[in-house]
Order: C-alpha cells, then structure tokens, then sequence
DNA sequence: GAGTATAATTTGCAACGCAAAATTTTGAAG
DNA sequence: CTTCAAAATTTTGCGTTGCAAATTATACTC
C-alpha cells in the first residue's frame, strides 16, 4: 500500500542516483575517446558545437551555455584558436564583449563528429524498439529539464 | 510505415545522442559541485566508493573498476592516503600488487556522501510518477549494461 | 569627471589524463 | 641457479581543465 510504494519509490532513487552517477561517468569518458579522435577535447568540442548552433556569440554566453567558468572558457577558446577552429572579434558597438565565430572547418567538424555520434549511439540502442527508445528520450527530456531548473535555482539562491 | 518509423527512429536516436551527452556534462557538473563540498573530487569517490564496497582491492581492479589509467590512479589514491581516506598496503602472497583498503572515516564520508546524492535526486524526481520512475531505472539499466558492453567490446578489439 | 559595474583576461595552483620509461617482483625456461 | 619475459605499480613529463583572486579595458551613471 501507501507505505510500501514509498519504500519501493525510494529504492527507485536510489538506484536512479546510482545509475546516473555511473552513466554519467561512462558516457562522458566515451565521448572523450571518441571525440579525442579528431584532435580536441570535450570542452572544446561543447563550445564549438554551441557556436556553430549561434553562429556567433560572446564568450560570456558562451560559459554559461557550456556550465564552464569565464576564466576557463578563455583558455578553451585560446586552444581553439589555435587550431584554427574560431575566430575572435570584438563587438564594435560594446568593446569589452568579444564575440567568438567559428570557422568553415569547424562547421564541418562538428557535423562529423555528430554523425559518428549518433552512429556509436545508434549501436548502444540496437536492442531498444522503438517505442522503448521513444520513452526514454521522453523521459530524458523531463529529467534533463529537471536538472536545469535544479541549476538556475542553485545559482540564483547561491547555493 | 517502415520508412516512416526508420525515420523516426533516427531522428530519436539523435535526441538520444545529444541528450546523453548533455545531460552526463550536467550530472557530472553536479555531482562533482556536490561532492567537492566534502573536500574531495569525482574521481576520488568513485574509487572511494568502490572500495567501500569490496572492502579491499589492488590498484589494478581499482582503475579498472572506475574507468581509470593505472597511473592516474596511483596520482588520486595518493592524494585519498594524504587525507587518511585509505591505505595501501602490499599483497604478501604478490608482493608486486598493493592493496587499497578504505578507512572508518572513509565508509561514512561515503555513506554521508550517498545520503545526500540521493536527496539531491529525489527532488530531481519529484515531479515524476512512481511508475515512470520505474519505467525509466529499467531503460537506464540496460542503456548502462549496452555501455559495458560496447566499452568491453572496445578494449577487446583494441580499437 | 569620478566612481561603479561589466566583460574578458591573467596569474597561480591543484587535479586529471595519458604516454613512455623505470622499478620491483613473479614465473618460466634453459 | 641464471636469465629473461610478463605483470603491477610508480615515476616523469606535458597538456588540459577548473577555479579563485587580481587586473585591464570599456561602458554607464550621477
């Protein structure tokens, strides 16, 4: 009844908490390897990949789309630079924003590591139908809304 | 029909994909931002955490277990012995393997540790119904069991 | 025009991550 | 018993991230 359900809900987070927690580790280490392949790092490639989405945009939007400190973020950015993958510009109407612009290789870039991704996730999901697969990205969704909420709460009651 | 479905297929299957990485960069952000308050990061409690849980084991299966290089584990169990989390002590029966075995004081930073993690997803949760809980620690384990098994398959073909 | 706020960067330090080399110990073959 | 290859761990060295604190340049306000 009532109470067993409780029980049984509570059992459910705790293994929820576990498997996100392993998930989380073994998914990110993956895509690391993966993305190692062609030359940057996952930071970097989440930054190049919300660039590419925006087109363009300033490194202050930029840290907070990717959850990374400003002060990180310049170091990223430099690397990118570095190989060519963006391109700083200061904003002519506010001088101290700089806006950071990735280049066309860096559009190609990005697409091809999407489609290599999805291909490596196509494989995990080789045993999911399609309604199942369809439910956890529903599911997925509502967590990762969740989270976000979670975040914006954390930071605008500092902690 | 089929077309249709293979269509739709794909098009979740990229969810999924860009789903998975954002939400593993999320989840480790948090856990970490959460764990750090203890005074120790990630990758030290998850060999923590597994230590906790075997009572003792050798550097080796540690690395293994927590997806980690043998070197930098050496780096992490040094700084978990500089915090008397563990301790390491040689195998007399191999004296070439080391034994990591955690502290008192590690088993409740671990407990204390789990206790709030769970909290922290609990509220996570919360807008969630007992059965789509269920629905989605089922879906998430065998996501988790097709990643061992892809991470093995790797190894094991070396590439 | 002085003072404050904002965007980015710099500096400095700790932790990972990983490749390559070194160390210690074991086990097997001659 | 000696030699040599394999195994477990550590060391070294280098690059990247992460983050706090200080700095710089620019914009805005009174």
């Amino acid at each position: 009844m009532n109470n067993q359900q409780a029980v049984e809900r509570e059992r459910a987070i705790e293994q929820a908490s576990h498997l996100l927690m392993h998930l989380s580790w073994l998914a990110q280490k993956r895509f690391n390897q993966h993305i190692s392949r062609y030359g940057i790092t996952l930071p970097q490639f989440l930054a190049l990949a919300y660039m590419v989405k925006q087109q363009q945009c300033a490194m202050n939007q930029l840290a907070e789309a990717t959850q990374q400190d400003a002060a990180t973020m310049t170091g990223v950015v430099d690397r990118l630079e570095r190989l060519k993958l963006v391109e700083r510009r200061r904003n002519p109407l506010d001088r101290r924003v700089v806006f950071v612009i990735p280049t066309e290789k860096a559009v190609e870039l990005v697409q091809e590591v999407h489609a290599a991704r999805n291909a490596l996730i196509a494989r995990l999901f080789e045993s999911f139908e399609d309604e199942e697969l369809h439910m956890l990205v529903a599911l997925l969704n509502r967590l990762l809304a969740s989270m976000q909420r979670d975040q914006s709460e954390m930071s605008s009651t500092d902690m």
